[in-house]
DNA sequence: AAGGCGTGGAG
DNA sequence: TCTCCAAGCCT
């Protein structure tokens, strides 16, 4: 059976900027364990197409594990900026250090080891495993499980079944390729045995499908009902100073957002929670933003206003220093309402 | 051991 | 607009 999927893969496999090539592939190049580590980590929940571009500036900025290990935490974060789950890319620093330092800037080779690393968890081990040292580990990711759930016709829905649709997949993984095998199940999910109107028509393993003989495929996995997001509300304040410095906040380290830079604020809550801005200034109010995070909406009141001194203390970014890409995609919202408003003009000078 | 944790695209 | 969900991990 997985030879089948092999054939397919070797046919069909998407150019992806993490992986070798085809022809190298066949000259016995491995793939670099640093690329296939970092792609793993970037891919965690998020999709080929956002990953992308990330993966290549970072390999470009930072080309090995060490060159990553010796960046500043501010670089990182800002790198990451727009990609999400930024507990990632903290995790991502916290284990290039660790491989630096502890393992001389080389990966460790088994599921075990790399399972101790920070941001590592048991499908991304045996991922880095697979596909990077040629080791026969069970790799089990939401691709997978579609696949595995449909192929034997699991009715049980997730994340209950989750421990036998691991069986599954290990019962079904080669002892030869094990890294093309797992890539190739998961390109067959993305591309193929997707969550909506599968293409079972053209699916390799059309043929032992058990949920495809059954008219069921579209509906499994099935999965318990998520529940609804509640609305949260919240205000920013958004300053500059004379210069055109920006009055901005690193947030805490944990948490939502944390150690991304943002815009100074209340606390976000389903009750409005009290306009208190971060100093006395004729503020202008610009207008509502909304987003979606994982488990809440919010929606930010976005104020402005433009001072001539600095009233306060604080990380005042100065225009040369400041770039919208550097923040998360909330802030970077509310940045664009600001950007054109009246109220962040420059004064007029006086007696004009 | 459920819930916290982002974002953008698809339908 | 709204829901789902994408190569999960951490606590």
């Amino acid at each position: 059976m997985s030879d089948r999927l092999l054939d397919w893969y070797d046919r069909h496999a998407r150019v992806l900027p993490w992986r070798v090539s085809p022809e190298a592939r066949q000259a016995g190049v491995r793939p670099d364990p640093y690329r296939v580590w970092l792609s793993e980590i970037m891919l965690q929940q998020t999709t080929v197409a956002a990953v992308k571009s990330y993966f290549l500036r970072f390999t470009e900025r930072w080309p090995t594990v060490s060159d990553l290990a010796a960046a500043a935490d501010e670089d990182v974060m800002a790198e990451w900026a727009g990609l999400g789950y930024y507990a990632r890319a903290r995790n991502l620093l916290k284990c290039a250090r660790v491989v630096a330092t502890e393992h001389g800037g080389a990966f460790p080779d088994t599921r075990e080891a790399l399972l101790t690393l920070p941001g590592i968890g048991p499908y991304t081990a045996a991922a880095v495993a697979s596909i990077a040292f040629d080791r026969p580990e069970t790799v089990l990711d939401g691709n997978v499980e579609r696949v595995m759930a449909r192929m034997y016709a699991v009715e049980d829905p997730l994340p209950g079944s989750k421990p036998q649709l691991h069986e599954l997949a290990g019962q079904s993984t080669p002892a030869e390729r094990p890294g093309d095998y797992a890539q190739a199940v998961m390109d067959l999910g993305a591309t193929i045995c997707t969550p909506r109107n599968p293409a079972c028509g053209i699916c390799p393993w059309m043929g032992g499908c058990r949920a495809r003989d059954l008219g069921i495929a579209s509906d499994l996995p099935r999965k318990t009902r998520k529940k609804p997001k509640p609305v949260r509300h919240g205000h920013v304040w958004i300053a500059r100073d004379r210069d055109g410095a920006w009055l901005m906040e690193r947030r805490p380290a944990k948490g939502l957002l944390g150690g991304m830079l943002g815009w100074p604020g209340t606390d976000w809550s389903e009750d409005a929670p009290e306009a208190q801005p971060p100093f006395p200034a004729t503020w202008q109010e610009l207008g509502e933003v909304r987003h979606t995070f994982t488990h809440f909406h919010l929606r930010l009141t976005v104020h402005a206003t433009r001072v001539a001194a600095r009233p306060v203390d604080g990380l005042w970014i100065g225009p040369e220093a400041f770039s919208p890409n550097d923040l998360p995609t909330l802030m970077r919202k509310a940045h664009a309402l600001a950007a054109g408003a009246e109220a962040l003009e420059p004064a007029p000078a006086p007696g004009v």
